[in-house]
DNA sequence: AAAGCTAATCTAAACGTTTCAATTTTGTCA
DNA sequence: TGACAAAATTGAAACGTTTAGATTAGCTTT
């Protein structure tokens, strides 16, 4: 920039001033800087920049799982719209241990970034306090964290289950499995309480034999599922709390021998966009996306733009039941087994 | 900083040579300083501290599309090591158009990313240039960019679909459809020189009618196998170039209420974590993705480390076949119109 | 005890911007 | 023409580090 304010024969402030807008400066002058500017060749440098305004024009996103189909669909429209603002994006992954994601937070926060999307991973009070240090703005996604007052944008995960175990129990299961994720995360426990409240609505009694944890991970579900599978009085049906568990599910499924729909319905949240082209079709939970992120961008944006604290505002969203042909109607013992 | 060297009654130099471990300084300084930096909760501010030493310790990432399980998958373990050796990453995605590419650049550029890791969208001298001028560490992933002299980890493209074509010969096709991606980037072509490879080992003639341009895009794809299978002497088998299109290939058969494989073989570049879990099962060519990130990585680590220039490394891995049950073997024209 | 070393510490100048306050230029009006 | 206001331009001080090079302190050596 001072090679430029030379080449011109201006001061940096000019020079400065033309770059930016800020300040009215005479055509002249005005063409003499943008001749020099190009004939140089000058970029502003962002760090400089950032260093006097306090401003990275980036935010951080830290997410559970790049490899989660479900993310990287809310990341995508986040990562668009922000760019539109001129937002750049730093992405970290806390792989659902709370010791990474504060490890990762700090990266991000020492590069100043100037907000920050989180998919909480843990319960603790950990993030409370390092994101209270932060101070600055925060949005959470997915899932929230007891304690922390920030904009968040979630499901309504307990009706959504609710619905899709509602569902299972009109087709005649009474005997539920439920492949759980993590309890320490607001979706896990969300979507638990929805099948809990399904089955209570039902009038069907509870049965712990029947919950098992997946801690939203595919080999951990896998597991799961087999203990579910052996049992003597093995569950008509399963419902998993997730996609990646889901596969686990379908796994445990073939390798005991059995076959969905006809000797076990399945059903799972989170939508697969290839979900009616392949056999089993899964009946699942489709999230709205492209609402997510879009909000929860759009959140951050207005928070970083007035930096006024209006109080912490949580947006809603609903799932939307994709009924497909995993799940097949269930009359009793008798004919299950026979199959 | 300063608040802590007043604190501790040292100097900022004094200060900075503890925190970076600089240089060596007494006990009894160490400890007041570490003190003093406990009791305020002083962070080095990493802004200020790039623009004097010029390095960001953030390597920029673009790829076509974090949808992409490919992508994401990659992305995964590049994230992962790099995080490991103290450097954040900055994702962007150019959805396969090359102007949207040279803006992410742009973006990553002014924040002075230490490097890059492009997969590159489209084949012209705008992205040579623009790294020339930006003289940063590159590497290359995936695809190849003519012209460009960087390191680049790619996979033997042509040599992987070749087997796969070669596979589908050998079940008794003559009539394989080729579903291409993009025309101007390494891997569409690489993979389409194998599909013709492939026939002319075979002796089968290659016709242009067969091969159809989806873009490495689903919705392309799906009207690409429509036009496929209208044909009055449609393909008994078609090969998708990467794993997005093969789902709109599926979409298609389905929607032409055709079934695979009894009606038509399917097989793809890329592979499913669920491909063998849900019918039909797809045959794919399965790339190394962890050895993919790990190379890119450790490329652009290298560099890096030692600013020396030796030549570029290109390191090219290979598919891996996975056969499943989406290819029938094809006997004969009569045989597959009844099914 | 003075000189010469070494090791520890400090001073101050960068890095490339932004921005406030001060200065110069231009224009208007009496 | 001079006075004054408005507009355009500039000087210089930040922002929070790092890092030469200067300085000081603490030893040894003769």
């Amino acid at each position: 920039m001072l090679d430029v304010a030379a080449t011109a024969s201006v001061s940096v402030a000019t020079v400065s001033a033309v770059v930016n807008g800020t300040a009215p400066v005479s055509p002249e002058l005005r063409g003499r800087i943008e001749d020099a500017i190009a004939a140089i060749g000058y970029k502003r440098n962002a760090i400089a920049r950032s260093l006097k305004t306090g401003a990275t024009k980036t935010i951080g996103l830290v997410i559970a799982d790049i490899t989660n189909p479900f993310f990287t669909d809310v990341v995508a429209v986040i990562q668009d719209v922000l760019h539109r603002a001129g937002y750049a994006m730093m992405l970290c992954c806390t792989d659902e241990d709370p010791e990474q994601q504060e490890e990762q937070i700090s990266l991000l926060l020492d590069r100043m970034v100037d907000g920050l999307i989180i998919a909480p991973a843990g319960d603790d009070h950990a993030l409370e306090r390092v994101l209270k240090r932060a101070g600055i703005p925060t949005v959470l996604i997915d899932r929230i964290n007891h304690g922390i007052a920030a904009d968040a944008v979630v499901l309504d995960n307990q009706r959504a289950v609710l619905d899709a175990i509602d569902y299972l129990v009109g087709l005649g299961h009474l005997r539920i499995g439920y492949i759980s994720g993590s309890h320490d995360t607001s979706t896990g426990l969300g979507r638990l309480a929805g099948y809990r409240g399904a089955l209570e609505n039902a009038g069907i009694p509870y049965d712990d034999a029947l919950v098992r944890i997946g801690n939203f991970r595919e080999k951990d579900a896998y597991h799961a599922a087999m203990q579910l599978l052996v049992m003597p009085d093995r569950p008509s049906a399963i419902f998993s709390a997730n996609n990646l568990m889901v596969i686990g599910v379908m796994k445990a499924i073939r390798d005991m021998g059995l076959r969905c729909p006809d000797d076990i319905s399945v059903s799972s949240f989170d939508d697969f966009p290839w979900a009616d082209v392949f056999q089993p079709s899964l009946t699942t939970i489709a999230q709205p996306v492209q609402a997510i992120g879009e909000h929860a961008a759009q959140l951050i944006l207005e928070r970083l733009a007035t930096r006024m604290d209006r109080p912490p505002r949580q947006i809603v969203l609903s799932g939307r039941l994709m009924i497909r042909s995993s799940c097949r109607p269930f009359y009793g013992a008798d004919r299950s087994t026979v199959a």
